[in-house]
DNA sequence: CCGTAAGCACACAGAGCGGTGTACATAACA
DNA sequence: TGTTATGTACACCGCTCTGTGTGCTTACGG
């Protein structure tokens, strides 16, 4: 096992200076955003040397797409699998977000770096497109009518809330998600018998 | 009357110095962003020099301001002012925003500055707002039993079909258009005649 | 015990940024 | 005719940014 917690000098950790890094981006690129982090302030947080961390990234934008890819927050994987809630509760679980998120990340970076063909940007597309395409999964378990459709919808809704509420200074996901209610009651027949607990629909 | 289009030197315009600075914001701020577009690259499209830019405008900062305060476009005062529209028709209308806007300006002005405090980020919300009462203001007009929550909820809709249409790099506000024709149809009591003029059929 | 890999500290380059200082030119008005 | 606004041209300041170059220090494996 390789010493952790060296002393002053030297290598200071055994392991871990990329994740130092990532951890230290996720902190900074969320608080403060991309563009007004810099290099110097993000290795000092990361407690990195700067010439190692462009040993680890071949330059910001890369640090920043994998900054990105270092995500799958609770809303993909977290909500949408969880097998104690009918598949409509899912759907409405996406809405109940902690106010721990400033701002959904991938918009933010779509918007700060402002070039689509940054790989980054490229990304956050191909994320929220899976992000639809969970959504539309999960309708369809449903019994919705038409998931594709609804799934894009509640992705919308989601976008919609969270940029709202960095405008606004105030949280519009409950806004939302009364939406998303009033979506899902409307696409799937009142046959799914949804409401009741723990069931699964024989789709 | 001053004289228009000087000669090479001195004073070009005899008015519009101002005017160019703001009118060339509007393109390059949108563009290519906020923070990515210079004093220097903006003076030299406005045909100003930087000095009398700064003569102008104490900074960027309320430069940036300005810029966001002379919008206002089609969708507030445009579009649900149209007297030929039934309210109803009004509200969707504001979904058929022509394909020139690659983004809301007033989203990426507050993900860019990314401080609340900023006049533009402040101008933004109120913009926001405002928007939000008006459609509110059209919804009663409509029959609407919750006008201050449809305003709300096309509101969202609105600024996350803008967010999306950014992120995905295709138009969202089809889908949203179509969340908005539900919740418009949910809403509003059969009672009120709006339907009336059935020429055109959505969905 | 020595080589190598990993990392640190620190200075520096090159560019762009917001913003200013200075000297000069022109138009409108007295 | 002269004064005053208004504007130009252009160099310049101080700062921050991304990214390197250089030399030193440590840990670990053979």
């Amino acid at each position: 096992m390789t010493e952790v917690e060296k002393g002053p000098k030297g290598r200071r950790r055994g392991r871990g200076a990329r994740e130092r890094i990532l951890s230290a981006s996720q902190q900074l690129f969320r608080e403060q955003g991309i563009n007004r982090t810099g290099m110097d302030q993000l290795c000092a947080a990361a407690q990195v040397s700067k010439r190692t961390a462009y040993q680890h990234f071949t330059g910001k934008d890369e640090l920043v797409a994998e900054y990105l890819r270092r995500f799958d927050p609770s809303v993909l994987s977290g909500v949408l699998d969880r097998t104690d809630l009918t598949p409509r509760e899912r759907l409405l679980a996406a809405f109940d977000i902690p106010p721990t998120t400033p701002l959904c990340p991938y918009i933010a970076a779509a918007v700060e770096l402002h070039d689509p063909q940054h790989p980054a940007s490229q990304y956050a597309r191909d994320y929220k497109k899976a992000v639809a395409a969970r959504l539309a999964d999960t309708a369809r378990e449903a019994g919705a009518a038409d998931p594709e459709q609804l799934g894009e919808q509640l992705a919308l809704l989601i976008d919609g809330a969270a940029a709202r509420t960095r405008v606004l200074n105030a949280d519009a996901f409950p806004t939302a998600a009364a939406i998303a209610a009033a979506l899902i009651d409307n696409a799937i027949p009142a046959t799914a018998s949804d409401d009741r607990r723990r069931e699964e629909v024989p789709s």
